[in-house]
DNA sequence: TTCACAAATTGATCTTCGTCAACTGGCGCT
DNA sequence: AGCGCCAGTTGACGAAGATCAATTTGTGAA
């Protein structure tokens, strides 16, 4: 039983995307206030709850999601239902663009990390715009190599690296994204739980606490309320084996 | 030590872009002849001998490979040496584009599994190309797209399947590509050491000859010389644990 | 507050796979 | 033929993680 895709609970809102603040860093930075307003026109804004999915692996897609605000990660599942989480998208990601380009079925499952507002695009809209307008196919291809950089790596790491080295290798990507100044390190300005963490490195929840909990030990990190602390980002950095 | 990149052995052949039988089935195969003329005009065909490196991973990028015969495949490097490979590149497949994409240096490193021709194209050349044909960067991006699943779903498969449920999953993927007519089950059409088989699931040889000689003895496949015959392709995926 | 439930933690155990080492067989070269 | 080399093979062993189970902690709802 899977629950029906893309409904959100709440769907009254409807944004403005002339005066989107996150259209400036999304795909259609650049794209014609004409076909911004068509945009406008079709979209539907909707309102999704912390792990309220968005889409299911292997439904059928009908056009585009684009993050307003909140953060959703991306999944795929194995039969046996073990998870890997691909990538987590921000406000100004799309979302199901794969499937869309390819015209099929999604390849991953989407849930909602935190309370999000999420727009969606019907790919009628979403084709002609793609094909005429080369800025947005041009930014979508500089974000398909980036991720496909991000994923041949991650598929190196979970081949050869250990646990402990991948979690070392995780905390301070996410430093890089999610990383705030903290009076004794860096704080992580993201909350995920242990088994979103494991799902990450393609680990269990178990293993994951019990590195973390060594971490800890090692005075590495430290949990604030329930996000991590980074203290030491050399030891970590030797950790994950970077040469940088 | 890092051999040079791109320094093929032989360098006499030049090819005609306008009569290459591949072009049409690469993202040029729209490109408009005066384009192609260009393209014709600046690129450098080169022979690569089997065992060959095409580019180093981390070596600075100057343009696009285009494979005009023969097979390389792209990998990366751990610091210790181990290896996974990505994918194998086939004859109207192109090399480097994420790099020239980015504007950034080799994510991977490219060997020539067989004796193969490729046609380097100077990134001068390229990037007007690119901008300004939307064919050409659309047949790219849905490249991109397809590859990008792949490597979703290589991770997963790294992270949670056993090394036989994935070397059978390998066997039947190497199958729609290479897999031939033969009396006694489909032959895989291509010559790969278990070393480059263990490269593809991320594995050790040793364990890859281990599953490999159970498939044997449970009659799954057979070696004929140096290719790989299967015999009971229900089996495999059964074992691979496909669904459909 | 108390209950119910989800997240985090810890321990014990087992399986899988990597590593190291040795041995074999095929093939080209002289 | 004889040599050397490399791919393939096999065995023994150990380490890394997964799994299962139990316990603790945290948290929101009534």
């Amino acid at each position: 039983m899977r629950a029906p895709t893309g409904v959100p609970e709440l769907s009254s809102l409807q944004l403005n995307c002339t005066i989107c603040p996150v259209r400036h860093i999304s795909a259609f930075k650049n794209l014609e206030p004409e076909l911004v307003d068509l945009v406008n026109d079709q979209k539907r804004s909707n309102l999704y709850r912390k792990g309220q999915i968005v889409f299911y692996e292997g439904n059928p897609s009908y056009g585009l999601f684009c993050i307003n605000s909140g953060r959703v990660k991306l999944f795929k599942t194995t039969a046996e239902g073990k998870r890997l989480t691909l990538r987590i998208a921000e406000p100004g990601d799309q979302l199901g663009y794969l499937s869309l380009l390819l015209g099929q079925s999604y390849s991953a499952s989407a849930e909602a990390l935190e309370e999000s507002v999420i727009c969606f695009i019907d790919r009628k809209i979403i084709y002609p715009i793609l094909s005429e307008q080369k800025d947005v196919s041009w930014a979508i291809l500089q974000n398909l190599a980036k991720e496909m950089i991000v994923a041949q790596d991650r598929a190196i790491d979970i081949a050869h690296r250990s646990v402990r080295e991948r979690m070392a290798g995780l905390l301070l990507l996410l430093k890089v994204k999610y990383g705030r100044e903290h009076e004794e390190g860096m704080l992580l300005d993201l909350k995920l739980s242990r088994s979103e963490l494991a799902d990450l490195i393609g680990i269990s929840e178990e293993t994951a606490v019990r590195v973390l909990t060594d971490f800890r030990q090692e005075l590495l990190i430290r949990d604030q309320n329930h996000q991590i602390l980074i203290l030491a980002q050399e030891k970590l950095s030797d950790l994950a084996g970077f040469l940088d």
